[in-house]
DNA sequence: GCATAATGATACGGGTCCGTAACGATCGGG
DNA sequence: CCCGATCGTTACGGACCCGTATCATTATGC
């Protein structure tokens, strides 16, 4: 069940939803953390430092620093894993779900405006 | 003709293209940055600086320092206002044109591969 | 001509992020 | 044991961005 959407509602969707990100003011979240969060959001658990820096082919320095910002941000936490003690285990927490499904709606809410251009 | 599409289709996309983003490098542009980008290049013409700010809600050197950003990447450019030489005109550039394509693409890309979840 | 307003750029102090390299902690095989 | 491999983190120098305040340039009204 493809979803059919036309290059120019394509753009027009994608600048509609960045620039309400933008107003918002809640949108410091860059490229990086933003796929990071969906993955640890969208994937199945569990999640590792080094699991996410294969999947978005970066260096792990830049997961943990992402981790850092998103933690202060109250979106994800860390906890050891207990039957490896070199891992830590990525966990979702109750405001990183609420942004996530708040991001859905707005992208879900901003597809319905569209027109046929 | 409205866009139908699921909250759950709609994160699948938005982590996908991301994801894409990343892993190609090309992904040095914040959401604000790709708000101005797409602001400049989806509706008419002129652009000024004062208009942009006005539109993402941010002060003018926030402006500013994107379009310095987004020059040196070759994206966009700026030319005087010859009517009224305190304006600058944000112009289009073939290389902004076809990273704009290029995003539109990719975007129309992954809807089309989302099955139904 | 002169004061005022408006525009975009710049200075400043502070924060975040980058990539590379090194680090401590932990596991595992011999 | 102990040495190497693996894990996540931290250090470093450099770059970018933020918000506020200020600046030079240009236009406008009297």
């Amino acid at each position: 069940m493809p979803l059919e959407i036309r290059p120019s509602q394509a753009l027009r969707l994608w600048r509609q939803v960045h620039l309400d990100l933008v107003r918002d003011g809640q949108a410091d979240l860059s490229a990086r953390q933003t796929a990071i969060l969906l993955t640890i959001y969208l994937e199945l658990p569990p999640h590792t430092v080094r699991g996410l820096a294969a999947q978005l082919g970066v260096t792990k320095p830049v997961i943990t620093r992402a981790l850092d910002t998103m933690g202060k941000l109250g979106l994800v936490s860390r906890r050891r894993d207990e039957f490896d003690r070199r891992n830590v285990i990525i966990q979702r927490t109750v405001a990183g779900a609420l942004a996530v499904e708040k991001l859905a709606d707005l992208v879900t809410e901003r597809a319905r405006e569209l027109g046929g251009g």
